[in-house]
DNA sequence: AATTGGATGTGTCCCAGAACACATTTTTCA
DNA sequence: TGAAAAATGTGTTCTGGGACACATCCAATT
């Protein structure tokens, strides 16, 4: 399953780096030692990378394929997920606060993964002050979205968080097929797994799947989701939050 | 209100840079430098130091008194607080990334802020090895946390979310009277405010503060929080989760 | 082709908690 | 110090959505 870095490609591995955000303000002598500090992983489908709670800490690069990461609440449901895809970075938490991991790593296919040592990482980290710089502003961002979401999950209803995080993971990881409107999503989340996301049941995420899908917004088919009408979802979902000023034209209250 | 940082204090300064976690690690020529790049700014209660909104992109450390950060949903209402003093940092983000601030921070008692420039503070990060490390160090830490309490809210319902958020601030701001017992917190808070951080209806916020008030659990006056049996009100937090495989002895269903 | 187990659909009942409508208490400030 | 404005308290009614109980409808396995 391990096999070193190949370095009559070191070309192209540094190519590759430099498509990553994280890396990509870093010279060729950097990038170099970079390259040289990971070493490539093969993993198949289904294979794990690491496990919640583990106490781990290399740092992740995606070079191919995805990657799922989920965790269990103690109840043994799926609480939130994330999907990475080629050049994506993950595992800088345990990297530098050395904490066990908070979440469980899954390929969800084929997938070739350059990893880091923490330590190495870190020291790394120590003499590329733009490296350190780049991390800020990556963590930056992931916090002011994940705050953000944080702030708002309350304010809604169950559908609302529903649309709510259905949306996201869309704009996320949606495939457009007419940009703006059609979307397929494909999560491979059951209905159960959804209920568990946005704290709802089964049978409720069922209904609402079902009401939307004869409204004509959406299609769900074995974790397979449609978009038909991405405006008409993000209406739908802004309707249902608290300061919900009455709107205009009432929606048909079909059923 | 605007005084320039005293230099006869400078020993002082520099004792007090230290006792900040960001700058613990960092050697005594480092701190002089912070120390002379920070300003000091007197501030009253109720001035406010940014706005929601507003493109400056300081940093702030609280050298002295109380500020509380919150958020406007687009309905008026306010979703989410901080509460920081004394030797707390905030203002990072916008500091690294030069987005607009995504809260309003509001001093809520006599204040002593130093504040530092975000090209400057960018420009020491560059410089300081160790100090780009702590601040990516902080950020993990407070992304573990937002993402843990994103991950969960969805799964209490409304008086769960309440008992989670009082917990949670608690523990953060809480004045131990008697530690793991009895805490006093003080963030003046209305019920109003209460009820739309953890998206519910005042009335019922007040139905279940007066409700764990009867049954000794805690207090709830003008904003002031005063609590008085710390498991109980923890033990009825982890009741409500969804998980909840029963309780042995089931609380007397009073009323 | 039959068995089996997981994922989905639906009806029925019922309670946490929203909505509304006031009463009462506390604060604020002229 | 008195009046108006906030902040709290309480009853009553109404509804989203949880709980439970099955009935399909697959897809995998033998």
């Amino acid at each position: 399953m391990k096999t070193p870095l190949q370095h009559d490609t070191r070309k192209d591995n540094i190519a590759f780096l430099k498509t990553v955000p994280l890396f990509a303000l870093l010279n060729d002598t950097e990038l170099e030692i970079l390259a040289a500090d990971f070493l490539s992983y093969d993993y198949i489908k289904d294979d794990i990378l690491f496990w919640q709670g583990d106490i781990s800490s290399d740092l992740y690069l995606l070079r191919q394929g995805k990657v799922r990461i989920y965790k269990m609440s103690p109840g043994g449901r799926e609480t939130s997920i994330n999907i990475f895809s080629t050049g994506d970075i993950f595992g800088e938490f345990a990297a530098i606060d050395r904490q066990p991991r908070s979440a469980t790593a899954l390929a969800i296919s084929r997938c070739v993964v350059w990893r880091m040592d923490g330590d190495v990482f870190v020291k790394n980290l120590r003499n590329m002050p733009d490296l350190a710089l780049a991390l800020n502003r990556l963590l930056i961002g992931k916090l002011r979205w994940t705050a953000e979401f944080a702030e708002t999950v309350a304010q809604y209803d169950a559908a609302g968080r529903l649309l709510h995080i259905l949306l996201l993971y869309n704009e996320q990881y949606g495939e457009a097929l007419e940009e703006g409107k059609n979307y397929r999503l494909e999560l491979g989340l059951n209905q159960d797994d959804l209920a568990s996301l946005v704290g709802a049941r089964r049978e409720w995420v069922n209904r609402l799947l079902q009401n939307w899908q004869r409204q004509g917004w959406m299609e769900y088919k074995a974790g397979k989701i449609i978009i038909h009408d991405l405006a008409r979802m993000q209406q739908e979902r802004d309707r249902r939050l608290d300061g919900d000023l009455s709107d205009l034209m009432d929606q048909q209250l079909d059923e």
